[in-house]
DNA sequence: GTCTATAAAGTGATAGAC
DNA sequence: GTCTATCACTTTATAGAC
């Protein structure tokens, strides 16, 4: 009974799957502490005692949660500069602005929550996401540094400054309600316009 | 007695304002939902119970901390543009960009706590902390008006964009521990830099 | 002004029925 | 796989002693 056997298994990456996705909207509208075991039940129309069948605890379900929030980014942006490796630097950076936010406005929450849930959540589950972004980080230290290798970014520009001002001001997206009309892609390129030509210059 | 009477109630308002001083700190560290009245009553080398002598709730504790957080903030930088009403307007500009990364990064802990429990603290109170930060946001739309009447900021940027940008940048330091030798004023001038000059132009 | 004691409800987690 | 029932603990908040 392979196939029987499959199914069940399926069927149980469904809930979890359903589990985690729910989840991750409660802790992006509510955050971490706020965040009951009963809350996460109710909106999954269970009972709390039945999420111990799909995970061994509340902190396991959001590690899981968070850990994918980034990985997600990063794969997504990974690929997206894959496809176009030959493409000049700031184009590069530029795509991966657009694929970063895109990402962080996607109707699942997965990024969001790591984004709104990260700094309080507990020690040593923060300990570990930090290594987890290490390497997303590193994408975008390669990226810029390659732009300013070829001189499309001024020398004079500090790399860990430019990197904050570009992560900062997409992550701080999830505060606002974008403007109407105007998507996550037609934000990145105001962003990138922004950022590289400077708000003085016509 | 209304020498003694002053006294006391001298005694009470450092009191008051340690509680308050001591939960900011906290509610930037742990969360909202993560921080109980034992956790603050133990940093305050009390007991939970006496904290109902100051406040009347932990939601009216937190919700004065939160308030006063972007409280200081908008009248640190309203108190430095009122001294430069005459400057040019992105030199304007660049000061509210200082002044208000300087006080985000002062010893106290209220506009941080404010910006990192803003969106998990109740509903009832996050609308009127949104109310309150309506006035501040005003001062920055102000701002960048000016500078773009004044052909300072090029016309087809767009000033909602650019505010989202600049309060994003500098709201995301917290995230990251700013490099080493260089203070919020350094930092400010350099996020100044790459918004207006833009990081292409040498 | 701070304490102790306690109420009333909520928390994460486990055991065992079905 | 989900339920019910429950444990042990924590939570906010109150009452009354000092």
């Amino acid at each position: 009974m392979p196939a029987i056997r499959r199914a069940d298994e399926k069927l149980r990456d469904v809930s979890r799957r359903m589990i985690l996705d729910r989840t991750a909207s409660l802790l992006v509208r509510q955050g971490y502490g706020t965040t009951s075991l009963r809350d996460i039940a109710q909106a999954c129309d269970m009972k709390a005692g039945s999420l111990y069948y799909h995970f061994e605890s509340k902190d396991a379900l959001v590690e899981e949660i968070l850990t994918e929030g980034v990985n997600r980014v990063e794969s997504a942006v990974q690929k997206a500069l894959d496809a176009m490796f030959d493409a000049a630097p700031l184009d590069r950076v530029r795509v991966a602005m657009e694929v970063h936010l895109r990402t962080l406005h996607d109707r699942s929450d997965y990024a969001s929550a790591h984004i709104r849930c990260f700094s309080h959540v507990p020690d040593d589950m923060r300990r570990r996401l930090r290594r987890t972004r290490r390497s997303y980080d590193a994408v975008w230290a390669g990226l810029l540094e390659a732009a300013q290798a070829a001189g499309d970014i001024a020398a004079d520009v500090d790399l860990l400054t430019l990197r904050f001002a570009i992560i900062g001001m997409l992550n701080w997206t999830l505060e606002w309600r974008l403007p109407s009309g105007a998507g996550p892609e037609e934000m990145a390129d105001r962003f990138y316009r922004i950022a590289f030509q400077g708000a003085c210059n016509a």
